[in-house]
RNA sequence: GAUCCCGUAGCUCAGCUGGAUAGAGCACCUGCCUUCUAAGCAGGCGGUCGAAGGUUCGAAUCCUUCCGGGAUCGCCA
């Protein structure tokens, strides 16, 4: 594990210089490193602000003795200034040499297994409708968390939970019965998923007409909107498969086989594969003895109809609904009864996340209370991974006003638009045609994926079209290019590699565009353990951007194969070896692929 | 009304467990391909960090109030 090595080193060497000099020393934790800015000479700085009760001086003296007694006491602190109250510390190059050869082949960001078993739920879609771009963040995040978890070292079970049941798949039912003439995926070439959201929006066509023509006959909007004949035919619709009817239950099966078809495609994609699905239809009647059991226990309370209530005033909330009069269950009691079930399916769980919505923030807390209300342990260990809206340039996606982004359609953008990009460069020419729809399907793709991954999740978006489609700058096909730049060099660099090991550590003086590297590739454990504990990739797309982009500056200004000298030319090799395979994990984490050429 | 989230450059975003002169990308302007991939590099332009108070040696970062945007508070899922 390299993850703060630095810190690991220094921390207990400034203790110990307190203690010397002082004789009191600050808590370990107290003790903050910050990358020394790049004004200034140094790696490392700290601040002793803080720490001048202890020391009875002041800013400056505490500074100066506590660096002097860094210099003579830990070898690699080469020499130190002082700026104010800022303690700047030089790092010996003999350290970061040493970090890369013992490093170089090595993967810095898979840590060592913790035992755990961590679940990620994400995706979850309605199967009336297709995929839109808000299923791609949701489902990018998702994914990538998971990546995130399992390179930190757990192991990850990934779920959605197929919400395949319900008044929405009746809806595309009965329109595909009144209008479809037996319309079939097969038949019309339609993909399953798009041909099952077209029903659903005849459904909701019809619907307000009949509800016009309700109003203009004199009833209330109120009214007209619950007695209009064909919502009346998707109620009647879901109760008759409620009750098992076979010959709608079979309407149902092949219409939702349909969807998953188009899902799987979706799916398949987006580079994304799920461990275990959780269907609705099989879950949607669990939680209600658990409910009941929290009746007995005290922890819920009925009303005088019957219904049975949460009270979590106490916890600074509402009263919320579990169980309706009649005893039929709400969305709450079936999340209840699927989470007790993944914890008995899966008995070894640590952990598990939700990767849902911001919307759902009030819906989670509450669930996570009534779990643990209910008495299970593990309820401290639910987290729900709430993530922002994305917004268009026009304001907000509405189904109904047909402002969403088809996941599908987009994907295709995208695609379509590294393709067009990437035949202007014109230096794929050796390429064969299979092989250059392979190369802009994983350009096009990082660029989508980047774009939305980058921002930190809790953050609302806005999705700029043409800006996600930008394959220069702060961007996936960035990193990707710069990946492939250095697989062009290690290709050529050929057999002219000589092992790093060769390299007279305490004679190289490094230049400062290597230690810019060196020390981002330092700092990437980190990073990767940063972006675990806040389940975040943001910061890990993001410091992998600084990476490649210091690599950039470096292979610009420093020459790799021109060098002359051996030992130099295989220390460079070496680093631009570690920043592409580096480059290579953290896309992994954030599921991107890399090229060999692009 | 209550609760929660957000407000940083023209635009999209970093930075937020308090630290030095607030950083990128895009856009706009200048340079750099007869040396390793110019999907690149170097430089310029651009900021009262929503506002006001407070805590502190020090606040974009913490606290309070206010303003602005959004979400939630359904016996919908």
């Amino acid at each position: 594990m390299f993850q703060d090595r630095l810190q690991a080193m220094l921390v207990p060497a400034v203790r110990a210089a307190f203690l010397d000099l002082f004789n009191q020393a600050p808590e370990a934790g107290a003790i903050g490193f910050q990358p020394t800015r790049p004004e200034f000479e140094g790696d490392a700085t700290i601040n002793v602000f803080p720490f001048l009760r202890l020391s009875g001086q002041g800013p400056e003296q505490t500074a100066r003795a506590v660096g002097g007694h860094l210099v003579a006491h830990v070898p690699e602190v080469e020499r130190i200034n002082v700026v104010k109250g800022f303690l700047n510390i030089v790092i010996s190059d003999a350290y970061w040499l040493t970090f890369l050869g013992e490093t170089t082949g090595q993967d810095i960001l898979q840590f060592p297994p913790t035992g755990k078993q961590v679940m990620v739920e994400f995706a979850s879609p309605n199967t009336n409708k297709p995929l839109h771009l808000g299923h791609l963040r949701n489902i990018f995040l998702g994914w990538s968390v998971g990546r995130i978890l399992g390179a930190a070292g757990n192991e990850v079970v990934k779920v959605q939970v197929v919400n395949d049941r319900g008044i929405h798949i009746c809806k595309s039912m009965v329109a595909w019965r009144m209008f479809g003439n037996g319309e079939t995926p097969q038949g019309s070439g339609l993909k399953g998923d798009k041909l099952v959201g077209k029903y659903y929006v005849e459904f909701d066509k019809v619907y307000k007409a009949e509800v016009a023509g309700l109003m203009a006959a004199g009833s209330t909007q109120a009214d007209a909107e619950k007695k209009a004949p064909i919502l009346l035919d998707a109620q009647d619709m879901l109760r008759r498969w409620e009750a098992h009817t076979p010959e709608l239950r079979a309407l149902w099966a092949m219409m939702n086989g349909w969807v998953y078809d188009g899902f799987n495609a979706t799916y398949a994609r987006a580079g994304v594969s799920f461990d275990r699905n959780y269907y609705e239809s099989d879950t949607y009647l669990l939680g209600k003895e658990d409910v009941l059991k929290g009746v007995e226990k005290g922890v819920f309370f009925r009303k005088e109809d019957g219904s049975v209530w949460v009270d979590n005033t106490p916890e600074g909330l509402d009263e919320k609904v579990l169980m309706r009069a009649d005893g039929t269950s709400l969305y709450m009691t079936q999340d209840i009864g699927t989470a007790i079930k993944r914890f008995e399916e899966f008995p070894g769980l640590a952990r598990m996340i939700y990767t849902v919505g911001n919307e759902q923030d009030y819906h989670f807390k509450v669930l996570f209370i009534i779990l643990k209300k209910l008495g299970f342990s593990w309820a401290d260990e639910l987290y729900h991974l709430s993530y922002g809206m994305v917004d268009l340039p026009g304001g907000k996606m509405k189904s109904r006003e047909g402002t969403v982004v088809d996941a599908d359609d987009l994907m295709d953008e995208v695609v379509a638009e590294a393709r067009s990009a990437g035949e202007q460069l014109s230096k794929l020419d050796e390429f064969g045609e299979e092989e250059k729809s392979v190369l802009f399907e994983m350009i096009g793709m990082a660029a989508l994926k980047y774009f939305l991954l980058k921002v930190d999740p809790k953050k609302r978006m806005l999705f700029d079209p043409k800006a996600s489609i930008d394959l220069q700058g702060h961007t996936g096909p960035f990193i990707q290019y710069t990946y492939a730049r250095i697989q062009s060099l290690l290709r050529k660099a050929g057999k002219l590699s000589t092992p790093t090991g060769q390299l007279a550590i305490d004679h190289y003086r490094l230049l400062p565009e290597e230690k810019v590297v060196i020390k981002l590739l330092h700092q990437f454990p980190a990073v990767l353990n940063e972006s675990a504990t806040k389940l975040d990739p943001s910061a890990l797309a993001n410091h992998t951007y600084d990476l490649v982009k210091a690599y950039n500056t470096f292979y610009q200004t420093v020459p790799v194969l021109k060098e002359e000298q051996e030992d130099r030319r295989a220390f460079r090799l070496a680093l631009s070896m570690s920043v592409a395979s580096t480059a290579k994990k953290a896309m992994w984490c954030l599921g991107m692929e890399v090229p060999e050429r692009m």
